[in-house]
DNA sequence: TTTGATTAGTCAAGCGCTTGACCAAAATTG
DNA sequence: CAATTTTGGTCAAGCGCTTGACTAATCAAA
């Protein structure tokens, strides 16, 4: 059996609350009952049952985490920089993956609650009505992680548009005025849709011509790049350049332009988002967009343990610049 | 303030055992009054309090994984893996980095005791001593993962020695004999030492002379690969092929070797080890042996449960198989 | 009709901890 | 030196739930 404060009060010789006040560093007991019940404690490997301790508190020193998909590395990285600002606050992380379906959403926001935890940090799907009216029912303090989401509820994320634009302008900038673009799906707004908005923008804004044939859809998957880099081809093998709304999708559009007897940049310019590690992989190497994930993942954190201390947050959202890393996958014109 | 069993008993006139015992589907009530709890508790929006529970059946149905670093895909993917299977089994994940750190590890196994887990998931470090003592000390069932360890801990990991001796016995079959490696920190048991050691090993039954000189330290990261290459190569160009502990180290050789001016794999053939999604960005696309990290981690977590459940193992060490991946870098001589 | 089993509950204790209220003795102050 | 404050504690309640023991009423069987 585990011991508990009750094998070290009578050990000591005095109550529990005595035990537990001294334990938790309460200034009510003399120097030496205090010596001798830390003493006593040590002895006897006291683990105080945090269990216990949340039931009487209500507070778990637990936060939770509800993500789409630990194996992308993407999300990843935003896990890592969240776990490592809780674990500087002393929080644990119960992290949940729902694959950005909705029941699975619901389900895990129902779950925290009964697990009782001090937040939640949400990093999955759209952010769909039930959950956020679950949310607000559940009343546990959230925190929205690289999603836009209406209503009132605090967030940090990045501006998709604008830095979408940022790519494509730069394109621009060096001369290219026939750009496709490899989009994700527009049913994802943040990647999906806003990435495919800041492209039509960046052209609009340039007086060029948005041709939706050359706007091909895939998953942010490799090979979907190498797909619809072909598919592009096929449409208008007269393009310079290409945007793809991850690296992903980027390297495969170069492997696509490489089989199909073309050079990048010579023939054709790639620039990616992202800058996951497979940018620094491929040759010649991905010039993209680089996104803040550990620092997403840490703002994030930050805020939210504001919101449970109930300090004012200065900003309720927060736009994370991005970085364009130039590489050798663009060439002026 | 949330509802509790009380707020249901009386609006339904029963007591809070009976409510209880309804909503956890033991039948001592009649069908009418299982009904009325039912729909009470549904109306007034019931949810248990998991903490409130645990402390009475000392259950947490939440499982600590310790694990080295979030961001790393290969610990991301072996994360995702356990995390699939704790959730088939409704178990909750708490979880805490170490960056391989005994002292963090430490702590956390401490914490997560404080936290009544049912059972802990290892996958950190080299799991010193004092870490495996605390966890004899603490008494929650443990499973080691992608870690082989002395003691009658239960544990899945691959057989690093064996499928380095493959990846380089497929170098000697393809007629290679000056082989060099690029390997990890030796500190670092598993991929590091035991992947030099089925180097050695392969070239020994191949009466092949071991080089020392050959062997370069890299820290797994593709430019500790490009740096070892090149040293490599300053040290003996007329090497044929190269073994890398990693896809990162494997794609930097590629790097490097194209950089001298020599080409993959017609000068020189390069393997890898992960089957990381680097592997196929790079050109040409990576040779390498593929590790089963998803599976890894879910046989692991499907280990952990029958030992919290108290089921005989029918293996208490599991080696899972992995598999070269024949792709573009290794050539015939 | 009596017995025995079943059904539908109640009661109370307890999980390990915190915390407000209370109190006696010692120390301080005017 | 009496009055007050401080020190060093104790006591009991309670967080929300589960669970073994008990009971009264109903029902089937002998």
């Amino acid at each position: 059996m585990a011991v508990t404060l009750k094998d070290i009060a009578e050990k000591v010789g005095v109550t529990e609350s005595t035990v537990s006040r001294v334990l938790n560093g309460i200034p009510k007991a003399s120097k030496e009952t205090r010596k001798e019940i830390f003493q006593v404690a040590a002895d006897l490997g006291y683990k105080p049952n945090q269990i216990a301790r949340s039931l009487v508190t209500k507070k778990t020193h637990t936060i939770g985490l509800i993500i789409s998909d630990l194996a992308n590395t993407y999300f990843a990285r935003v896990a890592s920089g969240i776990e490592k600002i809780a674990s500087k606050y002393d929080y644990s992380l119960i992290i949940s993956t729902t694959g950005g379906d909705e029941i699975e959403e619901l389900k895990y926001i129902n779950l925290l609650k009964e697990k009782q935890v001090d937040g939640i940090l949400f990093a999955s799907g759209r952010m769909p009505k039930s959950c956020r009216k679950l949310l607000r029912e559940t009343e546990i303090p959230t925190v929205v992680v690289a999603r836009e989401v209406e209503e009132e509820l605090p967030s940090v994320h990045i501006d998709n548009v604008k830095e979408s634009y940022r790519a494509v302008k730069y394109l621009i900038n060096n001369g290219h005025q026939k750009i496709a673009m490899i989009s994700g799906n527009a049913n994802d707004k943040e990647s999906g849709l806003y990435r495919i908005q800041g492209y039509k923008q960046a052209l609009n804004d340039n007086k060029l011509e948005v041709r939706e044939e050359l706007i091909v859809e895939g998953d942010f998957k490799l090979q979907s790049g190498i797909k619809a880099m072909e598919k592009i081809l096929k449409r208008d093998s007269s393009i310079t350049a290409v945007f793809a709304a991850s690296d992903e999708m980027g390297v495969g559009a170069i492997k696509a332009i490489k089989k199909a007897g073309l050079k990048v940049p010579e023939d054709i310019s790639v620039i990616g988002f992202d800058n996951n590690i497979i940018s620094l992989a491929s040759d010649p190497e991905l010039t993209t967009i680089s996104q803040p994930e550990a620092e997403l993942g840490w703002r994030s954190m930050e805020m939210l343990y504001k919101v449970i201390n109930g300090e004012e947050l200065e900003e309720k959202k927060i736009f994370l610049p991005c970085e364009l890393k130039k590489r050798g996958s663009v060439r002026k014109l």
